[in-house]
DNA sequence: TAATAATTGAAAATCGTTTTCAATTATTAT
DNA sequence: ATAATAATTGAAAACGATTTTCAATTATTA
């Protein structure tokens, strides 16, 4: 177990989860990749290692992880979810990068919309409190 | 049964799909409507004047519509999709400002991102051939 | 008007996700 | 260590949006 899945135990322990083997193996999973995954990818790795986990077992830990902040969902454009572990410090927001080809999922933090979102406020008289930006391309390995 | 919609309707015989009383209440309710709408919404307002249309309608349509580049398909937060009639000149692609309270959609197209693009190349080696933004916010009759 | 091929709506199927519930397990107090 | 507890688990059923199937209907064309 890395140094980061056991700090995300420690955490959760504080709030008042339990630790189990099932939690555990979930963030593993999470830490070891730097892909988003679905649900069912993340149950079917799981199981290599614990094969009498749950489904539902996976869906209740990433419900858990997510309220805390430990990980991002994304929905991905036919509807799905997708999960990744945040590494970048926490109270920063950013933005996903993301591999049409392979995708491998990184992160960004220099957004710098302050001034689109000023242009728009202008124009429109929205009050602009969030935004949210995908950019999609190809990774060096798939180009 | 308003130009907009009719010019839609035409370009759809064009491409070789029947004219029926239903894909045209279809692309009035998404002509009337400056928020995004669920396939069920759209139904729903279908429905008052067309009492015998069914769901499967609306989403066979829908898919038509957006194959040819006449509406925006939204996937929500929650997963659900929404549709939205474009209503910026073809080709420009553009992005929404939604208000968080009442749904109200807008459209812009200044987004600027050649730079920011740019700078994520040179850091990442990543490729990138598209990007999408969502701005989200308060409309002036909701703050 | 007749022939046709597309379109329609009801019903069933699909699929990701959520709920229910009884059994198990991690934690805490003894 | 043991017992008491409250949280967690997994199987199964329920759910809800979307898709598929299929026979009947309809718009179009000849
Ligand atoms: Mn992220
Ligand atoms: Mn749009
Ligand atoms: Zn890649
Ligand atoms: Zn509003």
């Amino acid at each position: 177990m890395s140094t980061s899945t056991n700090q995300i135990i420690k955490s959760l322990k504080k709030s008042g989860y339990k630790i189990t083997p099932q939690r555990k193996l979930i963030l593993d999973v999470l830490n070891n990749s730097d892909h988003h995954l679905s649900p069912a990818n993340i149950y079917n790795k799981v199981r290599e290692k614990y094969p009498e986990i749950g489904l539902v077992t996976v869906y209740r830990t990433l419900e858990i992880l997510d309220k805390a902040g430990y990980i991002c969902r994304l929905t991905l454009p036919s509807g799905l979810a997708a999960y990744l572990l945040k590494r970048c410090p926490s109270g920063q927001h950013h933005h996903h990068l993301v591999c049409q080809c392979c995708g491998k999922v990184v992160n960004f933090n220099n957004c710098n919309l302050a001034e689109l979102e000023k242009e728009i406020t202008d124009e429109t008289g929205f009050v602009i409190s969030s935004h949210t930006i995908e950019l999609n391309g190809k990774c060096p390995a798939c180009q």
